[in-house]
DNA sequence: TGGCATT
């Protein structure tokens, strides 16, 4: 009954948001131009959540005890979804956002609610979060696109706190950004309309825009991609193993290959011995590193400068490999092990569908030097596996004419 | 026939 919104409100002008919605998200379409019916507030406005409010007090009960603070935007008394009963709480939002600092400092423990055993509570709803629901991870990004670019794009879902794009010490951008809105509703009114709508010049795919990672979830990728590389750089124990299958065979192919370019008198059992060396030597390397990392990652080492070949992708032409029809099990290690023999693997990529995370069965190889390319392509083109043969050739320049 | 990234 008094429930009834409107029922007293002005005859006219735009008035408050009355509502008795059973809100309890604090997502919502706030971000959003409400019209002109509606007065506007701040992109920068807090939903305040109020508690300790008497069960008999309704909006327009509570309107006047508030509205000294400034101009309400939107007043909801929550009730319960199923039984409709007054929750004994509300969400407040001022069109100002300097209303609501106001508002929380003067109300917030201060002051008693007749009825009320303990005082009225007046801050930010948690639905504002501490910042991190505010703030998106932008990629795919043209590295050409600086921050006055991201915020033109994000400009109009509403006032960006803070904009950065991530650089390399060398200053050229990622194709990534951070920003930051005044509130929750803000930024997901911009993962809506933006996400996947568009492919900016440069970029491989369409625009990402997500909520940032949390620290804990940074954390946690961290770890993920230390293991990663760990893996990656630690050879499988040969004969056994996911792929022990795969490069036994591999092996065993490249010690023939070996032994007749290396000419009469080095036998295929002394070529296999060779690359035993060399991926033993680079065990030497990995191996020591391991302990050192798993007790203090953080600490910069040697660890660190191992790894850093692996931070620099792309050698010079001539040392990059294009390989085509890998197994669909073939992961990045699998790719850095069946290559590893023919000289130092600066990077290697499987490419993997975004949507179903599974591989392309291509990808990518480079060495540090021509040579080392020339010969995993000798010893690897058209090696079978399976029903496949795998092609193995020197990458295409970005700049190639494409054959039809 | 790449470099899809997390201050």
């Amino acid at each position: 009954m008094a429930a009834a919104p409107g029922g007293s409100a002005p005859p006219a002008g735009p008035g408050p948001r009355l509502g008795f919605s059973t809100a309890d998200s604090g997502v919502g379409m706030s971000g959003l131009n409400p019209g002109p019916a509606v007065p506007m507030k701040d992109h920068d406005a807090i939903k305040l959540f109020v508690g300790q409010i008497p069960r008999g007090l309704d909006e327009q009960d509570l309107k006047p005890l508030f509205e000294e603070f400034g101009r309400i935007y939107e007043l909801t008394v929550l009730k319960d979804r199923l039984t409709g009963l007054h929750k004994g709480c509300a969400f407040l939002t001022y069109c100002a956002r300097d209303s609501a600092l106001k508002a929380q400092s003067a109300l917030h423990e201060q002051k008693t609610l007749p009825g009320m055993n303990r005082p009225i509570q007046v801050k930010p709803a948690a639905s504002e979060g501490r910042g991190e629901d505010r703030k998106l991870f932008v990629g795919m990004l043209g590295k050409q696109q600086g921050e006055e670019d991201v915020r033109r794009l994000f400009q109009p879902f509403g006032h960006i706190e803070e904009c950065t794009v991530l650089r390399s010490p060398d200053g050229t951008s990622k194709g990534c950004a951070f920003v930051k809105f005044g509130s929750q509703g803000e930024a997901q009114a911009a993962i809506q309309s933006l996400h996947g709508s568009r492919t900016m010049a440069g970029a491989s795919s369409s625009l990402v825009v997500k909520l940032a990672d949390t620290d804990r979830e940074r954390a946690l990728r961290r770890m993920q991609q230390m293991a990663g590389q760990l893996s990656a750089l630690q050879p499988a124990p040969l004969p056994l193993g996911a792929c022990g299958a795969y490069t036994t065979a591999i092996l065993q192919h490249q010690a023939a290959l070996l032994a007749a370019a290396q000419g009469p008198g080095l036998g295929p059992v002394a070529a296999v011995a060779a690359q035993m060396q060399h991926v033993a030597a680079f065990s030497l390397v990995a191996a020591p590193l391991l302990p050192a990392a798993a007790q203090s990652p953080g600490v910069a080492d040697p660890l660190q400068q191992a790894y850093a070949g692996m931070h620099h992708y792309a050698g010079p032409e001539g040392c990059n490999l294009f390989i085509y029809h890998l197994p669909q099990e073939f992961g990045d290690a699998e790719l850095i092990q069946t290559f590893l023999p023919f000289g130092a693997v600066v990077s290697a990529k499987v490419f993997v569908d975004r949507a179903t995370n599974q591989s392309k069965c291509f990808g990518f190889v480079s060495f540090d030097n021509p040579t080392s390319a020339q010969t995993a392509i000798q010893a690897m083109n058209g090696f079978q596996i399976g029903m496949k043969r795998l092609k193995v050739q020197l990458k295409r320049p970005k700049d190639a004419n494409r054959p039809y």
